[in-house]
DNA sequence: GAACCAGCCTAACCCCATTAGGCAAGCGCT
DNA sequence: AGCGCTTGCCTAATGGGGTTAGGCTGGTTC
């Protein structure tokens, strides 16, 4: 017999994809096991239980949107980086539907610590250094931008807002110029 | 034997009460049937299936929210209006929990068309009158509002606003603050 | 080559969802 | 009153998913 070669960080991926095909809700040890044409049983020696394997896939989500956002904002700031953000943002959610869904799970304060939630904090951060905003202005304003673009993200995928003419990026592109000024004037 | 005397709507209500106790994700026909003494099967003859349950539970969420707004807005214009409405979400949301996750779920065009949500649109436009906006700015004001406040309430729930001193409360409040700016200085 | 161990398996159990089919209480009717 | 029908709940059975205990095996280590 040859090994089907399990490992946490496969089985992740695997779950991650499988995901993004049948929706999160979806993702069961079963469904996994069957995809390395294994037994069920089998998973349980790489991951902890169904509950442990969501949260790798949450995590790698995580991880794999903070590394996009890195690279969208390298080199821009002020509008452009805040626009850099949010597109890239926006773009992982409809990419990868399972993996976004997957990151809206509650994180035990540890977990949530190590993850790459601090990441995207800072990144949000440093695209507010074009906008001079002092504490606590600036965490509000982080907050609420980072509101803005989950919200938004989140109302299109359950199809918020369908049935309207105005289409959704054009939405969300004057959301951005509104942000934009928002941020400029922030009032104080 | 007395019967327990099921209805759908019994049922949708108390499944309501079970989601925002123990979350609505482990809402089960199965936990149902054991709230009201009752095999699960009994609970077939009212509500389809599982599904079904979920989708009576939402409608009965977005019905619930939208008295509240409509009772939050009576009488009030402007600003007053927004930080009502607003208000009037959050506090829904936290109050209820199980029935607020309840509400993200997607429903067919027709079910959604006979929800409660064109109740909501209407009434998010109706405070949009303060504002003097007209289209496409309405609409896109309208998607911009919304995102941020059920971005803001589902990033709080999940937690992520934990770990920092500033309180949710002082950032909603400026969000309010910032939002109210924007509409009455909406970028053309 | 003996001991070990990692990786996968079988067996067993529980919970949940769902359907088919039954029985009985109370209703409406004559 | 008594007849039948409808309604409301039941038993039984099937199947999927989650999880644990314990076993077998092939490659690694000394």
């Amino acid at each position: 017999m040859t090994r089907a070669g399990l490992t946490a960080e496969r089985l992740t991926l695997a779950a991650a994809e499988l995901a993004d095909e049948v929706g999160f809700e979806n993702v069961t040890v079963s469904a996994l096991a069957r995809h390395f044409r294994v037994r069920d049983a089998s998973l349980y020696s790489h991951i902890r239980n169904a509950q442990d394997l969501r949260i790798r896939v949450a995590l790698l989500a995580l991880a794999e949107l903070a590394d996009r956002v890195a690279a969208a904002l390298a080199g821009r700031a002020g509008k452009d980086a805040l626009v850099a953000f949010a597109n890239a943002y926006r773009d992982y959610a409809k990419r990868h539907p399972g993996r976004y869904a997957a990151m809206q799970q509650e994180l035990d304060p540890e977990t949530a610590a190590a993850s790459a939630g601090p990441r995207h904090a800072e990144m949000t951060r440093a695209i507010l250094r074009g906008y001079q905003l002092s504490e606590p202005d600036q965490t509000d304003a982080v907050r609420m931008m980072h509101s803005t673009f989950h919200g938004f993200v989140s109302l299109e995928r359950t199809g918020g807002f369908r049935h309207h003419p105005r289409t959704a990026d054009a939405s969300w592109s004057r959301t951005l110029d509104a942000l934009d000024t928002l941020l400029r004037t922030w009032p104080r």
